[in-house]
DNA sequence: TTGTGTTTTATTGCCTCC
DNA sequence: GGAGGCAATAAAACACAA
C-alpha cells in the first residue's frame, strides 16, 4: 500500500483538482462527478465484481485511476451488503412480530378457557355439595374424599368402550366428530355379585361380559348418586330400537348434569350392542326413564331400587 | 456560522486463492 | 508471493438544524 500522497501522485488527479501540478499534492479529497457515478452504479448493476481489464477500460472512459474505480466497487459492495442486511433484518422482524402476535392471541385465549374450566369446576363442586345433601345414603360414585373436582376424576383411560361385547358407548362432540372422544365416563356399578366394598369400576376395565356391561350402564342411569349421567326421555331417547342388535345410535343421552351447563352439547351415544338379546321387547324410553327404576331387575341389584 | 451527524472516498491489515 | 476481496477505520465532503 501506498501513502496517500504517493498514491495521489501515481494516480495523477486530472482535472477534477487532486493534482494541480506536478509535485503540489492536492489534500482535498475529491468527490466523483454524477455522471462517474451513474456509469460505475450501472456497472454494478450488470456485475458487481470487477476483472481487471474492466476496470482499466471503465477508468479510461470515466477519466478515473483503476484503483479508484476498484475502490469504488469495493465500497459500493460495502454498502449494498449493509442494505442487504437492513433488508433481511426488516422481513425477519416483521415475521417475528407477526408470529408473536399471534402467540398472544393464542395465549389469552388458553388463559380464558382455563378460567372458564376452574369457574366449570368450582361449579362442578358446589353442585355435589348440594346433592350430597339431599341424597344422604348414597355411595360416592366416585372418590371424592381428597377435594378433586369429579372432572379430575375422570380416568382418561376409562373410554366408555367395551370392545370385547361390541359394546360402547362415545361421549360425542359437539362437532359431531365420532372420533373425537372428549369424555368418558367412571362408572359406579353393582351387579349384585361384586363385592360391596368395591362398588365402583372402570367400565373397560372391570367388566367381563356384556351383560355386566349393560347393568354397568344402568347403574350409571339410575343410580348415580351425584347425577353422574342423565338420560332424556322423549323422542330423541332410543328412538331406534333394535333389540336383536341393540342399536342405539340414534339415540342420544344428554350428559349435562354430569360435566355442567357448558357440556351439555356433549352427548353419550350407545353405539352399538350386537349379538346379545338382552331386554326382549322392552322399551329403551322406559328403561333410561328418570321417573321409573329399570325394569331390568333381573340385572340389578336391590340397591338400585 | 458552526456544531453535529451522515455519506463518500480512501487506507490498512488480514485472508484466500492461484 | 502477488492479486484481489473484505472488514474496520480514517478523513474529507456534505447536509442541516440552531
Amino acid at each position: 500500500m501506498y501513502t496517500r500522497d504517493f498514491q495521489t501522485i501515481l494516480d495523477g488527479y486530472d482535472e477534477e483538482g487532486c493534482v494541480e501540478e506536478i509535485g503540489h499534492v492536492s489534500e482535498k479529497k475529491r468527490r466523483l462527478s454524477v455522471d462517474q457515478v451513474k456509469a460505475l452504479e450501472k456497472n454494478f448493476e450488470v456485475e458487481n465484481k470487477l476483472e481487471p481489464e474492466r476496470k482499466v477500460k471503465l477508468a479510461q472512459e470515466l477519466g478515473l485511476q483503476p484503483r479508484q474505480v476498484a475502490v469504488w466497487f469495493q465500497n459500493r459492495r460495502a454498502r449494498y451488503k449493509t442494505k442487504q442486511l437492513e433488508r433481511d433484518y426488516g422481513i425477519l422482524k416483521a415475521n417475528y412480530d407477526a408470529l408473536k402476535h399471534k402467540y398472544e392471541t393464542l395465549q389469552r385465549e388458553n388463559e380464558s378457557l382455563t378460567n372458564e374450566i376452574r369457574e366449570m369446576k368450582l361449579k362442578l363442586n358446589e353442585d355435589d355439595k348440594t346433592d350430597s345433601k339431599i341424597s344422604v345414603k348414597e355411595e360416592p360414585l366416585v372418590s371424592d374424599t381428597e377435594g378433586k373436582s369429579k372432572l379430575d376424576e375422570i380416568p382418561i383411560n376409562s373410554l366408555a368402550k367395551y370392545d370385547e361385547a361390541d359394546f360402547e358407548f362415545n361421549f360425542e362432540s359437539p362437532n359431531g366428530n365420532k372420533n373425537e372422544v372428549i369424555g368418558s365416563v367412571f362408572c359406579d356399578f353393582k351387579d349384585g355379585s361384586s363385592d360391596d366394598s368395591d362398588s365402583s369400576a372402570i367400565l373397560n376395565e372391570d367388566i367381563n361380559s356384556p351383560i355386566a356391561a349393560i347393568s354397568s350402564s344402568v347403574g350409571i342411569l339410575h343410580n348415580s348418586p351425584h347425577q353422574f349421567l342423565e338420560i332424556q326421555n322423549g323422542p330423541n331417547s332410543c328412538s331406534s330400537m333394535d333389540m336383536n342388535n341393540f342399536q342405539f345410535s340414534e339415540s342420544k343421552a344428554s350428559c349435562a348434569s354430569m360435566i355442567g351447563d357448558a357440556h351439555k352439547a356433549y352427548q353419550l351415544q350407545f353405539v352399538k350392542i350386537e349379538e346379545h338379546n338382552f331386554f326382549g321387547e322392552e322399551s329403551c324410553s322406559t328403561l333410561f326413564s328418570d321417573d321409573q327404576a329399570p325394569t331390568l331387575h333381573w340385572y340389578c341389584s336391590d340397591e338400585w331400587n
